[in-house]
DNA sequence: CAAGTATTCAAGCGAATACTAGAATATACA
DNA sequence: TGTATATTCTAGTATTCGCTTGAATACTTG
């Protein structure tokens, strides 16, 4: 009967690594971040990602028969989504010990969102007081899809492309804080950059809507 | 600029993936479940794994490189121990997932975890108030070394090989619950199985000693 | 039914991975 | 210094994985 239990712990963590491997590509992180936004269509993964339709697509099968993302047809296009909130919150974990484990994350943080921001980003205790307040423009400058998926409450949509020709709606002496898909996007740093330019008061956010989500929801 | 973003999130992810791929082994994820138990030696983790030393070595490695282990030395031995409490914490979700998502997780533990034991496991909250109430022989039936490492608070070690010689130590008409590594680990009921036969009211917990202590620490 | 669009599948190729076997290394002890 | 024990390293082999390319399939529309 020993026997029999090694073999039975074979299957098990043979199906524990399952998970694992389908987690062990980059491609496919990525597509799980980009799905933890919003369903999205093959084609649209391919387009963010820069690969090929029939490279995401295979992707995309391993992470079907993984059991980590599901579909619905609509018309031609297959819209993948997250199989549950526990995938989302799979992946958060991973980035999170990515983080905490691996000094090559932290050095490309820093590449990017630590060292051209002299104003380190609001805190989520800070958010909450301003969004309390309603003294600050929230701006979301996610793809409208992903906003329209979710966002944080009172945040105005304001994709990234279109922020430059949309500075005269904001009254200039109203700070503005800018948030997008979490601690690995640089679009909220893209959308401050080009604020601060035009002599806005702008500072960004680093929190992700579905973790701003769960934190807030009510049963 | 542009470019250099995808450039970045391809580096970033594949930082990512590391992660993953570490988690893509059957083998090194069992050694990372017997870790979150206790510190071990790699001739101990092969001992339990039935693999070669030669083999755990070169797993433990990756899992080196990745910084989800570390080690410490003790005369020729080198003690790996689990790098900190999130990778802890990762495991257990992705071992979550995989039941959730995976028929043939639930399967495997259908197979000998839910068929033979007609009394269910214990609760956590019925634990905790037998616990409480201390009307219950709590044993923790794992190696002593994991008992060691952490335990329920109360608990006896009684490795199971010692189990059937040990029954003259306590009153048959008190209950017995025992546990072992958490929900993926057959100790227990084999404990609770022995006890039965030799007239014992005996049930298990599913209950893993590193999630009890997350719920019960004290700031 | 034919054409267009989106998606999936299959095959090939090169790279990566897991295990084994044996050698090399590190540490402790007499 | 030599021996014993524990661990790591190296090389070879078989298997798996990721991407590309082109074909096949599924769905919609006219």
């Amino acid at each position: 009967m020993a026997e029999d239990s090694r073999v039975w712990k074979d299957r098990l963590y043979g199906q524990f690594a399952r998970i694992g491997k389908a987690l062990g590509s980059p491609r496919r992180l990525e597509m799980l971040d980009l799905l933890s936004q919003s369903p999205k269509s093959v084609e649209s993964l391919a387009r963010e990602l820069g690969s090929s339709v029939a490279n995401v697509s295979q992707h995309l099968q391993i992470l079907l028969e993984a059991q980590l993302v599901a579909t619905r047809k609509q018309g031609t296009f297959v819209i993948y989504r997250l199989a549950n909130e526990t995938v989302a919150q799979l992946l958060e974990l991973l980035e999170t010990v990515s983080e905490e484990c691996l000094a090559d994350v932290r050095e490309l943080r820093d590449l990017y969102l630590t060292q051209r921001d002299a104003l380190s980003p609001v805190s989520d205790r800070e958010l909450e007081a301003l969004i309390q307040e309603g003294t600050v423009y929230l701006i979301d400058v996610r793809p409208p899809s992903e906003y329209a998926a979710g966002h944080l409450p009172g945040a105005l949509s304001i994709p990234l492309p279109e922020l430059a020709e949309r500075l005269q709606e904001w009254d200039p002496d109203r700070p503005i804080v800018a948030y997008c898909r979490g601690r690995y996007c640089l679009y909220a740093r893209d959308a401050v950059e080009v604020l601060r330019d035009a002599g806005f008061s702008a500072r960004r956010s680093e929190v992700g809507v579905r973790e701003w989500r769960r934190r807030h929801s009510s049963a």
